[in-house]
DNA sequence: GCCCGTTGTGACACTGAGTGTCAAACGCGG
DNA sequence: CCGCGTTTGACACTCAGTGTCACAACGGGC
């Protein structure tokens, strides 16, 4: 069975969703984001630029679109951590699915994120996706925090924690790309320890 | 000796700003900061739109103004902590000047907060406001950290605690103006002292 | 084969933010 | 009153994003 009910419409349309982003990341590592405009990737794609817009909702929803794609790994990592880890040792174990992948990748993801703080437009679209995040982890980390006595709605506590170390994968993921000679993950040990011990 | 050499014309420049920012803050009040065209903006201030553009960058310019303004304290506030405080105490302590302005003025300050996570194009604007504090406040927390043994440049300890602290702030603050019944200050310590504790 | 409704597409027009240019208006010292 | 630098407004332009409409493509039923 197939989780997403596959229509031949909707893979038709995954498909060209595929086609334009490739485009459009060809001419954003060209010419960088700012400057690329709807009708280069419109036309790029061999569509109008109203057509664009029918499959992407803004030109950031290109980047968003790539990022979340390649951290949806996050929350199944958080899932299969050990159920008496703490909180805040299982969130940097999950983002573990994200650094190695960056590590694996490094000569894709060092230019994406060096792009991501280098063009203003986009740390809003990176704000976003750690808005995304943190709607999906939050829950999975109030439920290896003690319960609190007569308190309704989502614990505050588990969305700082998650919040927290959120800002942390960013400030690493920063400095790695401005700097090759450390590992990332090494780096993420570092700082996330700094916040708040790792047992 | 004025800090900043006020000259006539600086002095001129500042007063329109301020009108400006008046007639626009009554606009986003009224109706929302999204439908507030810069045309109505600028015709409330009685000048032409492109005068307007030439005392605010864009329109969410007036809003970054007015979080500078209301937060440069907590930077002071940070020089006059007790230089033996640890770093995630002394974020604590300085946090309170906002924390304590924005109590005191609740009226005022629910109402802004709520709009700033509402309109989305605003959530861009409260990152890159978060940006500047960390600027400002990741060498004061490093200089209340461990010297680290031959590693130059900022530290990123400092800067992912840094961090990590703004985003405890902004959950309190989000929660605090969804829900009136807590205390501002409370949050915030029970919020802080869940990511890491406060000594 | 033809007719049908559904869906994808392009053309056009429009709003709204932001920028460059230029000429006129203003303010002030001489 | 004159000149000089600054401020301003008018105009034109780019680019993102949206609404509307007419048309082409497709697939099924007859």
């Amino acid at each position: 069975m197939p989780p997403t009910p596959t229509t031949l419409r909707d893979r038709a349309r995954g498909a060209v969703r595929d086609e334009v982003s490739k485009q459009a990341w060809r001419l954003f590592a060209a010419q960088g984001f700012e400057l690329t405009t709807v009708d280069q990737i419109a036309a790029a794609a061999g569509m109008s630029r109203r057509t664009f817009f029918r499959y992407f909702e803004s030109k950031e929803d290109l980047v968003l679109d790539r990022l979340l794609e390649s951290g949806e790994s996050v929350v199944d990592a958080m899932h299969e951590r050990p159920a008496d880890e703490p909180p805040w040792t299982a969130l940097r174990g999950a983002f573990e699915a994200i650094v190695s992948v960056m590590e694996a990748h490094a000569v894709s993801s060092r230019p994406l994120q060096l792009m991501l703080h280098r063009e203003p437009v986009l740390r809003g679209t990176v704000t976003e996706l750690h808005r995304r995040w943190l709607e999906s982890l939050t829950p999975l980390v109030a439920g290896r925090m003690p319960r609190r006595r007569g308190h309704r709605g989502p614990d505050v506590r588990a969305a700082a924690m998650t919040s927290s170390a959120l800002a942390c994968l960013e400030i690493a993921q920063t400095t790695w790309a401005a700097d090759p000679s450390v590992r990332l993950s090494s780096l993420l040990d570092e700082v996330m320890g700094a916040v708040s011990p790792l047992d």
